[in-house]
DNA sequence: TTCAGGATGTACT
DNA sequence: GTACATCCTGAAC
C-alpha cells in the first residue's frame, strides 16, 4: 500500500477528513509488530475559524503547540484524565488544524488489538465488545497503544511508529455534526464529521 | 436497549 | 476551581 505523504495532509482540513475514510492506519509497536486499522470515522478541526478547536484563534499553549507543526504530524492529547485522542495535523505549517480519528476497524493483528482493549482474543469478545471495539477516539488509542508519548510523531516517515497508507475506497460518504463540543457556540452545527455509509446504518452516537 | 453517574488528571482561568 | 474533541458500569425498562 502507498504511504500518504506530506502533500496529502497539506490541504483543506475538511477535505483531508473526508479523504482519510478507508485509509489504513499503521501502528508499529516497539517490538516491530504492525497493527493496521481501516479508518471509519473522522472529524475536522480548523483553528482559524472553529471554536471547537483547541487552537481556536491561533491560541498557542504548551498543549496546542503540536497543532502548529507541519502537516502530517500526530497530535495526541489526554482527555477526561484517562483517555487519549489521535489527530493528524493538516494545512500549511502555522495553520493550527487537524483531523480527529474517531473510529476504525481492525485489519491485521486483531488479536493484539483486542488484548489491548479487553485483554482477550477477538474470537472471545462478547457481542457488546465487538460492537464497541474501536468506535471512539479513546477506544482506538487504547487498542493501538497510543498515548502522549506519541504526540508529535511524523506520520510521513515510513520507518516511524505511526503512519497512514492508501486503503480500499469507501462508497458514499455521510456527514454530520461533531460529537462532544456543545460548548463551541455556532461551531456545534458545522457538518465536519464524516463516515462511510456502509459503516453505520444510522449516525453512531459516539 | 437506553440512560445516569462516576472515574481521573491536566490545562488553563 | 472548572472544564474537558470519553468510556464503562449498573440499573431500569
Amino acid at each position: 500500500m502507498e504511504l500518504l505523504g506530506r502533500d496529502f495532509y497539506n490541504r483543506d482540513t475538511v477535505t483531508v477528513a473526508r479523504d482519510l475514510l478507508g485509509k489504513h492506519l499503521v501502528r508499529v509497536l516497539e517490538d516491530g509488530t504492525e497493527l493496521v486499522c481501516r479508518i471509519t470515522e473522522t472529524e475536522a478541526y480548523v483553528g482559524r475559524i472553529d471554536k471547537a478547536c483547541h487552537a481556536y484563534g491561533y491560541k498557542r499553549t504548551p498543549r496546542t503547540e503540536t497543532l502548529f507543526a507541519p502537516p502530517g504530524t500526530a497530535y495526541i492529547y489526554l482527555i477526561y484524565g484517562m483517555y487519549h485522542c489521535l489527530n493528524f495535523v493538516t494545512e500549511p505549517e502555522g495553520e493550527p488544524s487537524a483531523v480527529l480519528i474517531r473510529g476504525a476497524q481492525a485489519v491485521t493483528n486483531g488479536d493484539i488489538i483486542a488484548k489491548n482493549r479487553f485483554n482477550c482474543k477477538m474470537a472471545e469478545m462478547t457481542a457488546y465488545q465487538r460492537n464497541n471495539f474501536l468506535n471512539g477516539p479513546g477506544k482506538l488509542c487504547r487498542g493501538l497503544v497510543l498515548t502522549r508519548a506519541q504526540n508529535g510523531l511524523d506520520l510521513t516517515d515510513p520507518r516511524g511508529a505511526l503512519y497512514v497508507c492508501d486503503g480500499p475506497a469507501p462508497g458514499r460518504i455521510q456527514a454530520g455534526k461533531r460529537i462532544g463540543i456543545d460548548y463551541a457556540q455556532e461551531a456545534v452545527d458545522f457538518p465536519w464529521r464524516f463516515w462511510p455509509e456502509e459503516s453505520f446504518s444510522v449516525p453512531p452516537s459516539g
